[in-house]
DNA sequence: GCAAATATACTTACTAATAAGTAAAATTCA
DNA sequence: TGAATTTTACTTATTAGTAAGTATATTTGC
């Protein structure tokens, strides 16, 4: 694949990520690159073409990032740490997470960009779903609620709260994220 | 206050909690309202204008309901569930909230407005961690983690929520908010 | 081996639409 | 009347997107 293909991709994503799917252009990325803003739209025709390899491409880093922590033999407890670790990097680089960006423009995004993102949140809402279920089973877990709410509850909170601390900086990120894992102690 | 003015500050809320605050201009107001948008600018001469009020109208709500709460009695637990409501009301109307809509947008807002924004999540946070430590202390609630961390969870828990929600309905979101509640059963 | 054809990776130079914002005139209302 | 409100008629800037052209490789046919 191309290395200016990648670049765009990843300049994208870091946009979309820091100033949000409507706060940048064409001309964001072809400025930065050094290149025309027609070099951009070569690659990618249209912005909603861009959004959506954008989103492609995370679900495919997750999909990467599970088989190799199966292969790998984590268990429950180390995958969802590594799970919250990707928030905690997102947090030292000041950046949102893709699902929490494009979130609030939903309803501004193409059809296709608006799938894949469902797609996104419902392939990691199962994967946590799952890991919760059978790490509870093995007593690697404990909580009380049903665990689909369980899943939505850690899920929304690492989203939320990467916007809430890129505004406030109430209570280290690192605490917090850690206080996740101690309330599944059993 | 002039209604036209009232009208243009719940419609502009509306179109930042429904699309985003980049994704929303003075013509879809104008527009909707019948208006010309210098009309619009009459009132807001710029749109970090209109987005600053926005936001300072919702600090006053909150600051109303908190006083009226206090006057009418309301104990740690009643007061927790009627912030829980405001945001099953938001999901019933299909909206984000004001903090998860305009959290990814916030470097691309003007000073005024973010200034405003972290206001308004200083004071909400403050009110939860307040009501979650005094509850405690009465034995209304009961919870391991730092209260901090307990009030992020669970107002990030209810922002993101609201936006993955409106994307996949994968759990009931009064199932969901009701568990925040149990979860917090001595 | 080499010329012709073709694909790759762009640039130049636009267009059409929409954005925020403004000055001045017209209207409404008290 | 005079102040508040709203429209008319703009400007300026930016946006996504496109048509046409170019240099450089790469492939294909003979």
């Amino acid at each position: 694949m191309s290395i200016t293909r990648e670049k765009i991709l990843e300049l994208g994503e870091n946009l979309i990520r820091t100033k949000g799917y409507n706060a940048f252009s064409y001309q964001d990325i072809s400025t930065e690159m050094g290149i025309k803003n027609a070099a951009v739209h070569y690659y990618f025709p249209t912005k909603a073409n861009l959004g959506t390899s954008i989103v492609k491409t995370n679900i495919q880093r997750f999909e990467e990032m599970v088989e190799n922590m199966h292969s790998l033999g984590f268990d429950e407890w180390k995958q969802l740490e590594a799970f919250i670790k990707i928030y905690v990097k997102s947090r030292r680089e000041n950046k949102k997470c893709l699902v929490g960006s494009l979130g609030p423009a939903y309803n501004t995004l193409d059809g296709a960009t608006q799938t894949e993102l469902k797609k996104m949140i419902d392939i990691i809402m199962k994967w946590l779903t799952q890991i919760l279920e059978s790490g509870k089973a093995k007593n690697i877990f404990a909580f009380k609620e049903d665990t689909q709410s369980k899943a939505l509850a850690i899920f929304s909170g690492l989203v939320a709260s990467l916007q809430i601390h890129g505004i406030v900086e109430k209570v280290d990120y690192k605490t917090y994220s850690q206080s996740i894992l101690d309330n599944l102690r059993p």
